[in-house]
DNA sequence: GACCTCGGTTACCGCCAGTAACCTACCGGC
DNA sequence: GCCGGTAGGTTACTGGCGGTAACCGAGGTC
């Protein structure tokens, strides 16, 4: 036989090369963790799925914390390419920070299972810190780029926080608003903040 | 004996009434999940700190998560009530927004336990979208108080969401920075904000 | 054909949430 | 002064799950 379409797929038996088997359980982690929560997501279901037992995944993640982890990064990874590559598609400033806000609330829209993944906090509050200080570093460039001299950093570290966070908050009123129209309540936000941004101009 | 100021507390042997251990297990329960997390702390590391066995915590919380619900809803109502104090203090919207503004921002830099409590996403999630929801409303209120007629329902939530987003975001940033000068970021955030907020007036 | 490696399995441990059954000091009624 | 009910508490257990040690067998390599 040997179907063309099959040079992926036909290892003997259930053998399959690590990093096959390492991006199948990652996809089959989020999705179970979306379901259950962290707790009630059990490492036996997940082998369970995946066809193998507990030890393989435990070669692969070192915990259930490690694969937590891994899953929440690959959500981290596809929301900041996502951003930035709005964000350079622009270049006025102000016209970034709307391009850039669109795409978050598009990401968090379209990515529910990635974001509650994000927001579990616990031990993971950590990461979820990480997160938000590197979009708000994001913003804070941005709003450096149109401020004054005098400025003070502190304020516009402030500023750019508080900007990054109204954005995660709409993003969650979305949920419970899905039939709201996403570009407009984009917009919404960013005519809320950027009349206070243009006094740092 | 029978000394005046021991009138609260000689219950013969270890015997205690039902409020009083119900008190005596949260405020223990709250430091114990602030040290090692919701998931870290057992119950029966609570019960040997309140000198009780485990059936005892059972008996007054039905569950872990009843008792991790008890605690964020006691939090819950402390910043409510110093929101609301504030708010009531002032009668001009825009400073009724500046007062629960600075009192939100208090309350999370002297509470940060209760605050972790509160944002412990997992399956409390429901617990801290029903917090925010009811600030938003708040908020919402006092921009209907200042906001035209034909303003846009959707587009007020939003923006009380927004804001009430922004101070939670900053309130994270100050934990970072216990230095900065309290009543001074919560200007900062009101300044930002507020230009945006007379839009609606 | 001997050997190594890699993907996989079986069978176990310890911890912890939650529970069933029992125990006993006190209090009110007679 | 006895007696039963109750409220606060204990002992001892179960089940489930994260994590691990030890083993196994199919292929490729020399």
């Amino acid at each position: 036989m040997n179907s063309p379409a099959a040079q992926v797929q036909d290892y003997a038996h259930g053998r399959v090369p690590r990093p096959v088997r390492e991006r199948q359980l990652l996809e089959l982690a989020e999705s179970l963790f979306a379901e259950r929560g962290y707790a009630g997501a059990s490492m036996e279901e997940l082998a369970r799925r995946a066809g193998v037992t507990k030890p393989v995944v435990y070669e692969l993640f070192r915990s259930k914390e490690g694969l937590f982890g891994a899953c929440v990064d690959r959500s981290i990874e596809r929301l900041a390419a996502d951003i930035s590559a709005a964000v350079r598609a622009e270049s006025h400033p102000e016209a970034r920070l709307r391009a850039g806000g669109l795409a978050f609330i598009r990401f968090a829209a379209g990515n529910r299972v990635a974001w509650d993944l994000m927001s579990m906090g616990g031990r993971f509050a950590e990461q979820a810190r990480g997160v938000r200080s590197s979009q708000a570093e994001l913003i804070r460039e941005l709003m450096a780029e149109m401020a004054a001299e005098g400025t003070d950093p502190h304020e516009l570290e402030v500023a750019a926080h508080a900007v990054n966070a109204a954005y995660e908050g709409v993003a969650h009123w979305m949920w419970a608003h899905p039939e709201a129209p996403i570009e407009q309540v984009a917009d919404w936000i960013a005519e809320l903040l950027i009349p206070g941004l243009r006094r740092f101009t």
